[in-house]
DNA sequence: ATATAGATCGAACGTCCGTTCTAATATTAT
DNA sequence: ATAATATTAGAACGGACGTTCGATCTATAT
């Protein structure tokens, strides 16, 4: 039942109960390799900690999967690429610029705070891949990327601003939430979404 | 000749040769490590590589540093006190609150240009080390941190912004960078520091 | 019930790593 | 010159790692 190195590409449609328990198995993994990653670095982590973390033998993550990279593969290219589309479907419904700009930032927060580990580990591990897997990823960043950076230019339309600076200090308050973010303290994730809209949009001029 | 474990605390001003050669040493480790360590992460990286590098023997490494943590704790304790001396330094002739902003973008961007290794592995590496050597780090990054935090305090005054998470949000956006910078692209660090503090402190709204 | 393919397991291989030990060399002090 | 000390060098250790392999177990199909 193996199937494809990119577990993404899921095959057929096969659902005997013996794809199920597959399919189940392979996110467990999954689940296990991106907390593991998210504690240790990816580089620090073992296979075996992967392992043991999703109750499994050693060799069998090496069923799942050919080998380490495509563990971190697997993870960073669903993860950007849920990001990417979540995205796309929350910018379908909405024309008006600030309300896109805003899109943006709720959905980032809002997939990080469900899924803390995923998104540390995407972030945190940009370039521990390489070659084949290195690339396919960065295509997935890059499209999110665009897609970000559009709905930044929207919004600085006409005005003096470099399109790629704003979108990457957006991006940069984006992405080092999961170096501070505490669940505890920070529950209220809206809340943060709102601080940052205000900043960005009108500086921390106004009140 | 060899001295203390924490080789930032300089004993005496013993300026034999032996000791002059000592420092430069020490230095040129120092400066291989932070190259090996950003371009391959710390886990990554070997003391072989750093070793090589620095076209010294390998248990040459440990006649100037204890172990590998020791490397990391040196170079993140320097490159964060450096930080926090070069902006206290700069603040310490700005009265005006706008001034003190940019003051703070301005060096955090200029040293970056000026080191891109060390503060890449500081900013990355900033859960790569435990017990002693991680908490002497964390204060002195808490000491910049609250620099910082006092210099956005004083551009808020009044406003209903949340003083930490404006402090955060800017500290996205000026540690980000290490992830997109090109020297070559990027050439005019004061363009960046601009670009920045417009946005931080008008918003993209204003041009 | 038996055959077949899917899934798990235990054990091992070769490699690289951080670190240490001891001997050798270079520099300074007497 | 000789002794003392600082520094470098080579070799090795024990352990952890990623990965592989063949055997074994399990579920499905006939």
């Amino acid at each position: 039942m193996k199937q494809n190195s990119i577990p993404e590409v899921i095959t057929k449609n096969d659902s005997t109960k013996r794809h199920r328990q597959y399919e189940k198995r392979l996110r467990s993994i999954l689940r296990a390799a991106s907390q593991v990653f998210a504690k240790e670095g990816f580089e620090g982590a073992s296979v075996r900690d992967v392992a043991a973390k999703a109750k499994i033998n050693l060799s069998g993550i090496y069923y799942y999967f050919t080998n380490k990279d495509e563990l971190l593969y697997a993870l960073q290219h669903h993860t950007f690429s849920t990001l990417h589309e979540t995205l796309e479907g929350r910018l379908a419904t909405l024309r008006d610029s600030e309300d896109r700009l805003k899109a943006v930032i709720e959905n980032h927060f809002e997939l990080f705070a469900g899924n803390m580990d995923d998104l540390k580990v995407c972030v945190h591990e940009l370039e521990s891949l390489s070659g084949k897997y290195y690339r396919e990823v960065l295509d997935v960043r890059r499209k999110y990327y665009r897609l970000v950076r559009s709905v930044v230019a929207q919004n600085l339309d006409g005005r003096s601003h470099d399109v790629d600076l704003a979108t990457l200090f957006l991006y940069g308050s984006l992405n080092w939430v999961y170096t501070w973010y505490d669940a505890d303290k920070n529950a209220d994730i809206r809340k943060l979404s709102d601080g940052l809209l205000k900043i960005y949009m009108n500086g921390i001029r106004t009140s």
